[in-house]
DNA sequence: GTCTATAATTTGATAGAC
DNA sequence: GTCTATCAAATTATAGAC
């Protein structure tokens, strides 16, 4: 849709990644302008503070792996893909090397962001949150909405939760086995 | 054992509470000081540097984390019991406000800190896995290492998960729930 | 759109008096 | 053990030239 600028996808790149890796806290415009090769005020010029610039990543990213999974409605979508899918995206950030999840290394700091992108962080887990509901209701046969809502939180959860502890036990993750134990749905 | 002065403990407690909140990046000596009504001066005169403070506020949770879980190899311990008490402890976290698993957070943060605060946070998680795959072995009759372990990842990494995602979605959780589905042991 | 220059603030840390 | 004073560095952000 809205073409943006060369700059401003290499800003959103490197800035992504750095909070990916460390966390809102922890990185600086000096730091990604010279990564990209320009100087901070012209980051400044794109992106006028800082937490617009982390709202822009969060947004650009909650989009982007939302689009990623596959559309809950469509008639042809086979149910266990879907999860299958969903699960390898986690799986991918952790093959990553040293990052997590956007939406879980920004939750955790949560209380130290500016509203504007603890806003965005929550919406990221409201959609996460969405669209496995819909996959639990329209393929799994899960009707009763507390049910499917419990179930979704359990998915989500459980790949968060292995992203964090992954990350420090530097133990191999059987996501094969996770995959089947979702399939399941126990 | 050793007996620290009232100030140490009054300081570790302000630093742990801090991280808890805001992670290892967000916090600073000032607030710290200002916190417990001394200076930033004394503090480093207890703790010389940030990395040092911080370390010494793992080493001391997950010293007195461990010790409220009770001895697995206690012989009249209740099975049920002792990872239901496991499971109140991470309950008692999200209760406490905006709080994180100091773990938790600390592990998301893992890439930016420093090798005395990441090494001392890879220990909270061995520990808590060690901990959680003796209770399994011992109570459970899950003598296959592999799959001990695997559970044991499981369990901790759904505790985890449950505090990240809960912090952005402000739902309350049933974590009556997930006892029983942990108690399956599905 | 990018630059130089700089302001305003905060931070981790140290020296030395009391 | 706590204080005052201060340093050196880094940070977010802005003004204004090109």
């Amino acid at each position: 849709m809205s073409s943006r600028s060369e700059t401003i996808t290499r800003i959103l790149d490197s800035a992504e990644s750095h909070i990916c890796k460390k966390g809102y806290n922890a990185f600086s415009f000096r730091e990604i302008a010279h990564e990209i090769g320009i100087k901070s005020a012209s980051v400044h010029y794109h992106f006028p503070t800082k937490a617009n610039l982390a709202a822009a990543v969060v947004l650009r990213y909650t989009d982007s792996f939302i689009k990623s999974l596959g559309e809950p409605n469509s008639p042809n979508a086979d149910a266990k893909d879907l999860l299958k899918n969903y699960i390898q995206e986690f799986q991918n950030v952790l093959i990553s090397n040293d990052s997590m999840c956007l939406g879980g290394i920004l939750s955790a700091e949560l209380t130290s962001l500016p509203d504007e992108v603890a806003d965005a962080t929550r919406q990221f887990f409201i959609e996460n949150l969405r669209w496995l509901t819909d996959v639990l209701q329209l393929h799994f046969g899960v009707n009763d909405i507390a049910i499917s809502h419990f179930k979704a939180m359990k998915i989500l959860a459980m790949l968060e939760g292995t992203l964090i502890v992954m990350r420090s036990l530097n133990r191999e993750v059987q996501f094969e086995e996770m995959v089947e134990d979702f399939l399941n749905l126990s």
